[in-house]
DNA sequence: TATTGTTATACTCTATAACTATA
DNA sequence: TATAGTTATAGAGTATAACAATA
């Protein structure tokens, strides 16, 4: 059976990142958490003062679909809202939340190993800059 | 405004792959496809003979799902079904599918050229085989 | 028994439009 | 005027379960 996608970078980028992201998921689910959420305490955890629309456009998430996403973290305990003016909040983890971020980041940490770990040696040092220019550069 | 993210190749992934697929999407979209829909095409158009249920492992598509995308297909006149035996059906392209798989080469061939000309020199014949470990290794 | 095609369904993610209230 | 937060909604993509018909 011929298989003419497997030439192309990008379609090997598509089904690369669904690979990992998945193994991600999978991987980080018994916390209760979502890959999203998860970025979202990392970067809640390191900077005390970070509105929620701040927050979705580092992350790249739309203001509309932040507000579910907060949520969730805010009923789950992990996350609370202070006022900071009149129409803004801060987002800071509770105990809890720095609890799970800390097993979080224990996940991450086997997960990004094992990640790079996969790709052959020769090839390792290259994957993020070349990936960084694609989205960042 | 800190962002631990950056350091992490596996956030990289998932950035870098959401941003070509969009960019991607983009430029396929005038043609009237979506990229499951051009995936579908090329593997068809290079096997004459090759079953939805086949074409959905190899696209890693679950069968189900595979009803709706060959339907959009069939329904645009680029492919046709022809009974294989008493439950299978080959897939294969009208004339209008070849005419419309030929646009979209001409699009995927300026598409990854564009995203390998993104990669730093240094870095660019290490791309793909690092992608192909993650998810065919 | 295993596989194909199919229906139904549900969940996640994402995108847009619109509104209120505040800066 | 611009921004924060919110609601509602719709479109994709994806996953599972179940069924009939056929290999």
């Amino acid at each position: 059976m011929k298989d003419p996608l497997h030439e192309l970078p990008g379609y090997a980028l598509r089904r690369a990142a669904a690979a990992m992201m998945g193994e991600f998921a999978t991987r980080i689910e018994p916390l209760g958490l979502r890959i999203a959420d998860v970025s979202a305490l990392l970067v809640i955890g390191a900077n005390p003062v970070m509105t929620a629309s701040q927050l979705g456009r580092m992350l790249d998430i739309q203001r509309a679909n932040m507000v579910p996403l907060v949520a969730r973290l805010e009923d789950a305990g992990l996350v609370v809202r202070t006022p900071l003016d009149g129409k803004s909040h801060s987002l800071g983890l509770t105990p809890a939340g720095e609890a799970k971020l800390a097993e979080a980041r224990s996940v991450i940490g086997e997960f990004e190993g094992w990640l790079v770990s996969r790709i052959p040696a020769e090839h390792r040092d290259h994957f993020k800059p070349a990936l960084d220019a694609l989205w960042r550069g």
